[in-house]
DNA sequence: ACCCTAACCTGAACACTGTTCAACTGCGCG
DNA sequence: CGCGCAGTTGAACAGTGTTCAGGTTAGGGT
């Protein structure tokens, strides 16, 4: 069977959602693929750019179309938005902060604009988003609730800044 | 030769510290000790015990005699002293944000205590404990005026809630 | 001085992991 | 048809955490 990388990030999702980042070896993924795991290696560079492109693809089904709206409420549907993507997938957010770790910056972009067309000068757009982003990245397990209490305490912290 | 448990995570912090975390392997250090991988299996059940008692041991150094102070100041002192004591240390971050995941409690009681002494309730000092414990862990590579300004902007979203 | 127990360690194995590479295959294009 | 190249193979390398039957050794009690 002859594949492309769309092809195997598509199946290394279903690894993921069915068994896990834990099981998600190459070789398993190989195996599931019906392929021996050098294969996978004309695709991908090393595990973390398969690892990238799956956190990408995750992402990119869960990016919703800009609304304008005051920048609270848009830093608080960014933050929701970025939660649900990662809890669409088992292990979802360990995979995208493991990723998040060598590539800040394209979580974090959208938020830091919101920001910084609030007002927030570069120090604080830059400190903000990334605080929210490791928020939201941190609070995978806790409820609803309680993500929403985490964000609103570092969104208070926000709007006093930008008052 | 023969060790005790406290030997052997003395020897894993040195192993850590010249060489970080990747390295640090059962093997590894069971080599730098000049005994069989096995051998280490006597003194801690499996390597993630042994991490929580690097862990452990790293945040004992750190603690600071706790003072009579304003909340606030003491949850700033709090999470200062937390992150000193892990960047007293190579991949310090990386190592005690791993144990923080199985074990959320030692790393987070003393925030949430100061939080409830000020007057939040359970979920307020629950969720403010956590927020902060994870910005600390989150911030490790960034310079101190980020972390003061992510950590300033937590304080100020609780400050409104207990005002 | 003896022995026994418990702590400690050995050596080897098991079942994995990511990664590399020369050689082979088979599909599409000129 | 034949060339080129994307895709794959199969095997190997160098590591990983973990287990376990059996051997060693130090300390306390008689």
């Amino acid at each position: 069977m002859r594949y492309r990388r769309t092809d195997v990030v598509e199946r290394a999702i279903e690894v993921l959602d069915e068994h896990g980042l834990d099981a998600l070896s190459m070789r398993r993924l190989a195996g599931d693929l019906g392929v021996q795991p050098g294969a996978l290696y004309h695709h991908f560079t090393n595990k973390d750019a398969l690892l990238a492109a799956i956190a990408d693809e995750i992402l990119r089904r869960g990016r919703r179309p800009a609304e304008i709206m005051a920048w609270d409420a848009e830093a608080h549907l960014l933050c929701l938005g970025l939660r649900d993507a990662m809890r669409r997938h088992r292990d979802g957010a360990l995979l995208i902060a493991r990723v998040h770790r060598s590539d800040a910056e394209a979580l974090e972009q959208p938020l830091r604009s919101a920001l910084a067309r609030a007002g927030a000068d570069a120090d604080l757009a830059r400190v903000g988003a990334r605080t929210l982003v490791r928020l939201v990245l941190a609070h995978e397990a806790d409820d609803d609730a309680d993500v929403a209490l985490g964000l609103g305490l570092v969104l208070d912290g926000l709007r006093t800044r930008l008052a």
